[in-house]
RNA sequence: UGCCCCUUCGUCCAAUGGCAGGACAUGUGCCUUUGGAGCACAGAAUGGUGGUUCGAAUCCACCAGGGGCAACCA
């Protein structure tokens, strides 16, 4: 261990690069590097990742690349490098180098050249289907393609007339020559080279020979001069032919491959072709939906990044598959912003309140601080209170429950910042909906406080309704109903599971009119309601508010238990 | 069915042969101009069976359970 072992939580990965930042193993600095391919956007499992890679290196006094992985033509898009490139940075990573697999084409296509001549790779022209047939299974060894005996002379031969183009897609590969009986299937000589007249997105039509993942990898580290390649544990069967290769191509103290447990979060999905399923299908608004688990819909929520980095310090690294409790996130978001955001009042469910002893017509600006005692944080505003207010319908029962202390008819409750009051009468329409409460003030409790010690049980937000604006609640909740929305496999369609009430819109809530000359990126506490911050979508006189996370809520504990 | 990886409180992660600890969650109490935050306390775990050892979560063997691998994807 050094110095920086007050960083964070230990695990194993960090333990190793720390042993062998004290030996010097490699004999250069530590390098890792966060490898993603541009064929999607980057989500919370991506920023585990990150952190861990980006984390290692700092710590360690080495470097990280940022290395797009663009070895399929047909994927990938520069659209997606500008998302990634923003995601990093908006997380808060600076990479040291910004490398692509694509510019490794040429000295992969050389290393390909050598392995030829040593005979240690060979072309195969057996059809897509003989060569999944010929690869065996995991109990029957395979079968050695019929082309595998050719020589080096011809393999070169036949190499470089695909790279000049004069093969259609799926005529020949490379393939390593290692053992078709392997007991790793990956092992059976593996796929290096596929022919793909397509155009690459960066290298246009330079190309018409692409590496497959395994080749490009580990090759790609190595030219890099990384020393920690760490990767999800699909991989781990991987990590041989990475060996492989990189002892093959000749590199002096090659990087290593260490796998790690992905992260599975409750009610979320990961996988891109889901992720990518539920915006074909129109499920969420887009990419950046704020129910989205990427980093773009985290961020539109108003996730902080500093939420995030936490989060992924407190779930920790393993080898162990592992789901967290989406508890465990929304507690990493709450405990940034608690310590962070000013707090204000907005009304969700709007009741009317007249207090019938205040004069009509009055104003007074009360003084309300921004943030409680225990944030150490000043500031404050002016809210305007007056005759006409609305209060939430949730803080009034007329037959209150047991343990409910808000206001109820007969019950006296504080107004956040403002005076006592008590419920003199219920108005009722025609059809016996509450309407309006006609309650009485104490001008002695102006700010709060009682000069008799006279105590309320409850303090409840409010705004006034003559200076109110008016806006719009995006209340977000969890994507889907179940906790592991994959659990059924392909048997199961996961959108079948996603949960109806993930977005409740809430029209007609009343906020006080300070939040209109705040900044537009402003995050705030709604007290007793949640955290929020506008949406892309908001305007003025057209407030549009995401919540981000809800306030964890005592009371329904005491409501469910009844 | 073959190979590989994994198994510690409800959940996630520590403890690297020497007192099983932290966080989240849960419960109770205190405090409170947010039923927020905070504070205090509590309950809660080494998958099983053997073995090695003065001593095992840790090392070994077997068993059980979970996961990964049979794309010209990454």
């Amino acid at each position: 261990m050094n110095d920086a072992e007050h960083e964070g939580r230990n695990n194993f990965i960090r333990e190793l690069a720390a042993a062998d930042a004290a030996s010097n193993r490699f004999g250069r600095p530590i390098a890792t590097r966060f490898p993603p391919e541009p064929n999607g956007y980057l989500h919370i499992g991506h920023a585990k990742s990150i952190c861990l890679n980006f984390g290692i290196a700092t710590e360690f006094g080495g470097r990280c690349n940022l290395r797009f992985d663009d070895t399929n033509p047909f994927t990938e898009d520069i659209k997606y490098v500008n998302a990634i490139r923003e995601d990093v940075t908006w997380l808060g990573f600076k990479w040291t180098e910004e490398r692509y697999a694509s510019d490794y084409f040429e000295q992969l296509y050389e290393i390909a050249e050598r392995l030829v001549e040593q005979g240690k790779a060979y072309v195969d022209s057996q059809t897509e289907e003989e060569i999944r047939l010929g690869r065996g299974t995991v109990t029957a060894a395979g079968k050695e393609s019929p082309y595998r005996g050719r020589t080096p002379a011809e393999n070169l031969d036949l190499l470089r007339r695909m790279k000049a183009g004069e093969f259609a897609d799926g005529a020949h590969v490379i393939r390593a020559r290692i053992d078709m009986a392997h007991v790793n299937m990956i092992m059976r000589d593996p796929l290096l080279l596929r022919i793909r007249k397509a155009s690459h997105y960066r290298r246009g039509d330079a190309w018409c020979i692409y590496p497959l993942y395994d080749y490009a990898h580990g090759l790609s580290d190595a030219m890099e001069g990384i020393t920690h390649s760490l990767c999800t544990l699909e991989f781990k069967d991987n990590n041989d032919i990475y060996k492989w290769l990189v002892r093959e191509a000749g590199f002096e103290k090659p990087p290593e491959q260490t796998e790690f447990a992905r992260l599975e979060l409750d009610y979320t999905v990961v996988s891109k072709r889901k992720l990518l399923r539920l915006v074909n299908e129109g499920h969420v608004s887009g990419w950046d939906d704020p129910r989205m688990p990427t980093i773009a819909g985290l961020r539109r929520r108003g996730v902080r990044p500093e939420a995030i980095r936490a989060f992924a310090d407190t779930i920790g690294v393993a080898r162990k598959p592992a789901r967290t409790e989406l508890a465990t996130f929304e507690h990493a978001i709450r405990n940034d912003l608690n310590m962070e955001v000013p707090r204000v009042l907005c009304v969700v469910k709007p009741l009317k309140v007249v207090l019938t002893n205040y004069p009509e017509g009055q104003v007074e600006e009360l003084d309300a601080s921004y943030f409680p005692h225990d944030v150490p944080k000043t500031g404050s505003r002016k809210i305007p209170f007056s005759r006409e207010l609305w209060i939430d319908r949730d803080d009034f029962m007329e037959v209150p429950a047991k343990k409910f202390f808000r206001l109820a008819p007969g019950r006296e409750v504080r107004l956040r910042y403002g005076y006592f009051i008590t419920c003199q009468d219920v108005v009722k329409d025609s059809a016996g909906n509450i309407v309006e409460l006609r309650c009485t003030y104490d001008p002695a409790t102006r700010g709060g406080d009682s000069p008799d010690g006279r105590k309320v049980q409850g303090t409840i937000h409010w705004v006034s309704a003559a200076r109110a604006l008016d806006c719009e609640l995006r209340m977000y909740d969890r994507l889907f109903s179940a906790t592991d929305p994959e659990a059924g496999g392909d048997d199961v369609d996961f959108t079948s599971l996603l949960n109806p009430e993930s977005l409740v819109v809430v029209n007609g809530a009343k906020i006080e009119p300070s939040v209109a000359t705040d900044a537009r990126d402003a995050r705030y506490q709604f007290e007793r309601t949640g955290y929020f911050w506008q949406d892309a979508d908001s305007a003025p006189g057209a407030l549009v508010f995401n919540r981000i996370v809800t306030l964890r809520d005592g009371w329904a504990k005491v409501a469910a238990k009844g």
